[in-house]
This record gives structure tokens, sequence and C-alpha cells, in this order.
RNA sequence: GCCGCUGUAGCUCAGUGGUAGAGCGCACCCUUGGUAAGGGUGAGGUCAAGGGUUCAAAUCCCUUCAGCGGCUCCA
């Protein structure tokens, strides 16, 4: 009979076995109301679970007990929500199929097929929280059950739900992956996806297995899903819920598969704690990069230039200006070469790099040449029909280009129009030819370019490493649902380098690249960061080079990682398509990942491009690439950074560093005097002349958030001083002398010291 | 690209079929004020673009463009 461990260590027996509610009964009546769940030797349970074997049991409240909202509980409410809501949908929407329905971090969703001629809007949320609303004050309890395997998946089946049929045999491969796991020691066993025939498969498991269904109130009788559970107790003990948004999802999250509606909602053990939670949102959008960025003016995108498509303006440019002086400070000390590359290339040239056979859907359609053109266009003898036509032979004009290419989509609007009428789809017809197209492409990456200056030259092994550094922008054609602000666009610049080593050197050069990162991230004060190792897929064909390098270059950013000295995950199929990489990884403030820092590890261009160094040999090698960027770009980069400093930038970034605000119009000329030492000293400074009042000037300029307001009347003019008030004070730092003033801010900025540094 | 939402003055937003609004900002005037906005006057809008319904459209419908939240993708 059992023994049951609490989390103090206690032990309580128990001559039957019991329910987790009832052991809480047992410890207290409050403790029994609070109850929502229990977690079993560490497992996440209904409370109802009973316990017939010794266990250590903790009984998982709302609440834990430093106070703190209990996550455990968290995932039991939500998860109930889910199914809440999910009910509450079907009622409203008759033949609405629930696929998948899991909690989140801070949220649920519900992917849910709706009837195609019965969408979801978000006009339809306020029944549905009503509805879901009577739901929980009917407090109907969540009831468990398990049936044989063959009989749920014959209920699913009847109920013609492809979904949860499909849900149901994956349980059942997990449980069957599970018991060969078990003995054969075997973990992680492929569990094959895809296959349309669900019902085939799943009798392959229907021996000894059996499938869980949570009913909410009476099974037979009330609603049910097929879960796992667990669950709250009952639909009462979710405290508060909202629905929040709609999103449209994939099945299996293939593009190619079935499209869902995902309903996004939340839900806390209480009102407060959801309208606490609310409130956090509000504020984190507020230091959103786009908000600030439109406060104070740090980037514009405009329409009429495209989507993606990043204006830096006078204040954002401060900051690129900054980092980029800051991060070529670096590279001086590293021996790096800095050099400079065009913005275009040749279509073969990333033909040969694998960019564009592999990104062509992600990239600015080619700059087609003319004779390429004229092909495409369908015509003969490209010269001699050009100089029959009185079009010049060795260029085409912009006008020109944009005449033929007016022409070409009339032809095709004719071939479309035509190929409708007759109805012969075909891929012979209308496709402009691939082969055919020759020209030039926006550079889509800047590691061809590079390899170009390398190659240029032969290289002895004493010339290695090889480290060419450039600000490099590249385009790409991110899918338009993917833009934005400055996190995700189509043109950026990439502080890229690439290094060409021996194979004997990358350790250490990996080592250099990563103290550039970790000097980045220190130096700016981002901590928050987690590192990712990229590997290959081995169940994907989207790689190129041989396995044995590979796991070569694998290991090598395993150990530089390691070397790191920081906790790192290891995530297969996040490799570069030519390598694995290590990845320095922030969140935003709406809690989006972003990538910055990459290091990335490559044998596979040296070959491509069939790079070769001469060893002491006297033959030819292959040097092995690394490619790094430390910011990764500067959109994204400035981006996470103006969340982070919610705008607040350290002086020496600051786009505006001091501003100077007159008490009066009788001390403008001092000002004026104050300005100038300012500016002799090489601050970026200005000066309020307008005819506010004081505290107006501060107002304004505090919103703007300058680091340093000097404040100068009659009194700081006859004493030669200034009145510092410095960002984020209350109160200002008192008088002090201008020369004072100017060594301290001068002595701050070159530093490049994170916070505020001129004390009274 | 997919689903939902949104698009009104430089910015933030109100306006839901009947003459286009507010606050901030901007210009000018008064005020010369010592630490988070003193007062007044004025300029500023093809209501994202195009089409439709209507006697009448910012408002209703359709298309396109752009932004936002997700999905998918991310060299």
């Amino acid at each position: 009979m059992p023994t049951i461990t609490l989390p103090d260590g206690s032990q309580k027996h128990f001559e039957h076995p019991v329910s987790a509610a009832d052991v809480a009964k047992s410890i207290g009546a409050g403790l029994a109301k609070a109850a929502l769940g229990c977690k079993v030797d560490g497992e996440l349970r209904d409370l109802s679970t009973l316990l017939d074997k010794d266990c250590r049991l903790s009984i998982v409240t709302p609440t834990t007990r430093d106070k703190k909202q209990d996550p455990d509980a968290l995932f039991l409410i939500r998860h109930s929500a889910a199914h809440v809501m999910a009910e509450a949908i079907q009622r409203i929407i008759p033949g609405a199929q629930l696929v998948y329905g899991p909690p989140l971090e801070d949220k649920f969703y519900y992917d849910i097929k709706f009837p195609d001629n019965r969408p979801l809007k978000d006009g339809d949320f306020p029944a549905i929280e009503a509805e879901m609303a009577k739901i929980v004050a009917e407090d109907r309890p969540f009831t468990r059950y398990e049936v044989a395997a063959d009989q749920g998946l014959g209920r699913l089946l009847e109920e013609k739900n492809k979904y949860k049929v499909d849900n149901a045999v994956r349980a059942l491969e997990a449980q069957a992956v599970g018991c060969a796991a078990a003995m054969t020691g075997v973990v992680n066993a492929p569990v094959s996806h895809g296959t349309n025939r669900v019902e085939e498969r799943s009798f392959r498991y229907l021996s000894d297995s059996t499938l869980s269904f949570y009913a909410t109130g009476t099974p037979g009788q009330n609603w049910e899903d097929l879960c796992r559970g667990p669950h709250v107790p009952s639909t009462g003990r979710i405290g508060a819920f909202k629905i929040l948004s709609l999103a449209s999802s994939y099945w299996h999250g293939d593009e190619k598969s079935d499209r869902l509606t995902r309903v996004y909602g939340t839900a806390f053990a209480s009102k407060a704690d959801l309208d606490t939670w609310l409130t956090q949102r509000e504020e984190a959008a507020k230091r959103d990069h786009r908000v600030i960025g439109k406060a104070l003016r740090l980037f514009h995108i405009d329409e009429d230039v495209g989507q993606g498509l990043i204006l830096w303006t006078p204040a954002g440019s401060v900051l690129r200006q900054e980092l980029m002086r800051f991060i070529g400070d670096e590279l001086n000390k590293q021996g790096y070469h800095q050099v400079f590359t065009p913005h275009i290339g040749k279509l073969d040239l990333y033909k040969t790099s694998g960019h564009f056979p592999y990104y062509k859907d992600a990239q600015y359609p080619p700059i087609p040449e003319r004779d390429a053109l004229d092909l495409a266009m369908g015509v003969e003898g490209t010269q001699a029909a050009a100089l029959a036509a009185g079009l010049p032979a060795g260029g085409c004009s912009c006008a020109e280009l944009m005449h033929r290419l007016d022409g070409v989509s009339a032809r095709l609007a004719a071939q479309v129009n035509e190929r409708t009428q007759a109805q012969t789809i075909g891929p012979d017809r209308v496709q402009p030819d691939e082969q055919l197209l020759d020209g030039y492409l926006l550079k889509p990456m800047n590691c061809p370019h590079h390899i170009k200056i390398f190659a240029s030259a032969p290289h002895s092994y004493r010339d290695l490493p090889v480290r060419l550094a450039e600000f490099g922008t590249v385009y790409r054609w991110e899918q338009s649902g993917e833009l934005n602000g400055m996190t995700r666009v189509r043109g950026f610049t990439q502080d890229d380098a690439h290094l060409f080593c021996t194979e004997d050197q990358v350790p250490e050069e990996l080592l250099g690249c990563l103290s550039l990162v970790k000097t980045v991230l220190t130096t700016l004060n981002m901590t928050d960061y987690r590192v990712r190792v990229g590997l290959r897929d081995p169940d994907s064909n989207k790689y190129t080079g041989n396995p044995e390098n590979w796991d070569r270059a694998e290991q090598a950013c395993r150990l530089a990682a390691k070397s790191l000295g920081v906790p790192f995950t290891e995530e297969p199929g996040e490799a570069a398509f030519y390598g694995p990489k290590i990845d320095f990884v922030v969140r935003d403030v709406i809690g989006r990942e972003w990538q910055l820092g990459t290091v990335q590890v490559d044998y596979n261009l040296p070959i491509r491009f069939d790079l070769t160094y001469t060893g002491p040999d006297n033959q030819p090698h292959r040097p092995v690439m690394i490619h790094r960027a430390p910011f990764g770009s500067f959109e994204r980069f400035c981006g996470v950074l103006i969340e982070h400093f919610a705008g607040s930038f350290p002086t020496w970034l600051s786009p505006e560093q001091v501003r100077v605000l007159p008490i009066s119009e009788k001390s403008d000329g001092y000002a004026k005097e104050v300005l100038g030492a300012l500016k002799v000293a090489g601050c970026r400074a200005t000066c309020d002349f307008g005819n506010d009042r004081i505290q107006g000037k501060i107002k304004v300029a505090a919103d703007l958030k300058i680091p340093y307001l000097l404040i100068v009347g009659p009194r700081d003019a006859e004493q030669r001083s200034v009145s510092v008030r410095a960002r984020g004070q209350e109160k200002d730092l008192g008088s002090m002398p201008l020369d004072r003033f100017v060594e301290a801010i001068k002595s701050e900025i070159e530093t490049r010291r994170a916070d505020l540094g001129v004390k009274p």
C-alpha cells in the first residue's frame, strides 16, 4: 500500500490506493480547495490520479510558495481552457473539426478546420467567450477515461475527423515506439509522417494500447475530446480567460498540407493575473523598435521605396555608424582586411555557390542580360535583330528595358488568357524558360565575392588565415508576411567576414570569432541571449557536401561552443546548407526570437569554387572557410538594440548626446559658448533656443531620451558652470564647471560605457 | 505566400451613409520663465489607391497596395 513522499520530505502511509485529491485533503482543507493537479514522480497529472504505489507527490496550486504563479498550474489551466474554447466554438459553428490544441508558454491555441462557408472572424470572439463563460459557470468536471485503441479509433473514424484519427494514430505510434525503445534502448526512433492511410497504419498498434479521452462532464453526455491530459478538476477552476487572435496554420506544419485556422487565447488563475499580463503586453508594445523608431525618428520604411527596405534617417545612421566604428576597431585588433564589393554579381556565380538553386524563391528576380532578355522574348538572332530594330547592341537602357518588359507581360497575359480559354494548363506553355535566363543577381550573400578576392591571388599556407571583412549589403525576397520592422527586411547590411584557413587553424579562428561576438554583446550589456549550435538534419537532403566533412565541421562547432562557457543547445536542421553554425539568439519585446551573431564552418564552398593554397609540401590543399557576422545585420541588430535600451542608448551610441537648455533668451549667448565647447570636444550636441519655459524644454528633451541636459541660466554663465540633468534622474545632478563636464562625457564616450557615468 | 485585423493631418487617435475633427508637433504673436509642457492665433487632409452600390461614401461592397498578430520560410 502506497507511501507518499511529499515535497518537504515528510511521508504519508495509506492502507489502500488513494487519489491525489485525497492526499491533499488529508494535508489540509485549504490545500484541497486550491489544488488544480499534481505531480507524481515529477510528472504532471490529474488531481484525480489514483496512487497505488509508493511515489513522490506534490500538489499543484495556482501559486507557488514564494507567491509566484505556478507554471504547472498555468499549463493545466490553459490546456483546460483550450478544451472549453473548442466546445464553445463547436456549439457556435457546427461542423468545425478540431485538430490540435496545446498550451504554450503564455497562452494556448486550438487548430481547427472550419467549414469553408463559415470561416471564423474576430467578430465571433465575444460570442465564443460568452459561451465559454457559461461552460466555466457550469463547473463541469474534466473526466478522464481510457478505451481500447480499436474502440477509440473506431469512434474517431465514425466522426470522420481525419485530424483526430491522425492524432490518435500518432499517440499509438508513440506508445509503440516507447515500448520498443524500452526494450531495445533506442530512443528518438523516427515516427513516420505524412501518409494519408492512417486507418491502415493504426491496426499495427491495436493489441494492448489505449486511447484517453476527456469529457467536460459526464462521458457520453457532455462534450469530449481525444486528449492526453492532464486537466484541472473542473471547468470552474479556469479563473480568467481571453481569446486573443486568429491565424492560419498548416496541418503538421506543412505548407503543402491542409490550411487550418489557429485560435489563440490565454488563461490565468485569476482575473487579476490576466489583467496584469495584458498590461505587461501593452507596456512591452511601447518599447517595440517600430514604435520607438518612429518616435525618435531612427528609421523609415516607405511604401514608395519598397517593402522591407530600410531608410536610415540621420539619427538612426548615427547608431549604425557608431556600431561600424566599434566593430572596425575590433577587426583591426584581430588582423582582418576590409574589402568592398559590388551589390550585384553574375547569376552563374550564385549557381556555382549554390545560393541561386537553393534559395531561388527567396531572391529578387535576376536582372537579365540583353541577349537573355531577347531570348526570353523569343527574338531570333539577338544581335542582328537588335541592330535591325535600330537598338544599341552594346547595352540596354532602362527605358528600352521597360518597353521590352511591357511587351513580355502583354504576351504573357495573352497566353494566360488563351490558356484559360482552352483549358490546357501545362508547364510547357507560359513558363519563361529558366535556362535562358542569364544575367545578374542582387547579391543575396557576400561569400562568393569574398571567395573571388581570395582566389584572385595564389596563397601559401604561410599567408593563412586570410580574413576578409566587409559591411556587405545583401538583398533577399523574404515572404511579404514575414517582413517585420527592422528585424526582418529585404535589404540589409551584414558586418560580414570570411576567414580562409587551414583545417588546423579552424578551432583557434572559431574562438576568435566567438570572442568578437561576446565582446559586442558584453559592451552593449546584452546578456539575455541563448546560443544555438545548428547541425544538419540527417533526414533532409537539403545539405551539400560529404558527411565526413560535415562531421568534422559539426564537431568543431560543438567544441567552440563549449569553450564559450555558456549553455547552448544543439539543434538538428538549423545548419546552413553548406555548413553547421553557432548562432546567438535573442528575444524581442513580444517574445519572438531573432538570430543575431552567427559563426559558420564551411568545408563546401571551397570545394564548389575549387579554392586552394600551397602547403608546406608544395602541393595544393583545400582551405576551410569560416563565415561570421557578430551583429548579424545592422538592421536587425539595431532593431533589437532599440528594444534592449527602449531608446535610452548609452551616450556613445546616442544620436544626440547632450542638449543645452537656456533658461531664457538672456542666457542664449552663454548657451552658444557651452554648445561650442561640446562640439569642439566631439559631442553630438544641440541647443534648444525655443521660447518654452525650462520645464517644457526638459519634457521635450526627456521624451527624446537624450542622455544629458545642461541647463544654463545667469547663475551658470557667471560661474562658467552648467546644471546637469542626466536621463532617468528625478532630480538634477547639480552644478559643475563646464570643463569638468566636457572631460567627463568625453571619457564616457571614448570608453563606450553602457550606463551614464557623469557624477556630480 | 496563407488566415485574421488595420489604414483619417508630420505623430497619436475620434468620427459607421448627409459640409473633415481633437491633442501633440509646426509657423507667428504674447510671455523672459531655474528642473517632466505658460497663453493666443494660424497653416496643414484627393480620409492608402482603384472600381462599384447610392440622390449622397471616410463610412457599405469588390480589387490592389501597405502595416500588425500568427503560420510557413530564413543562406
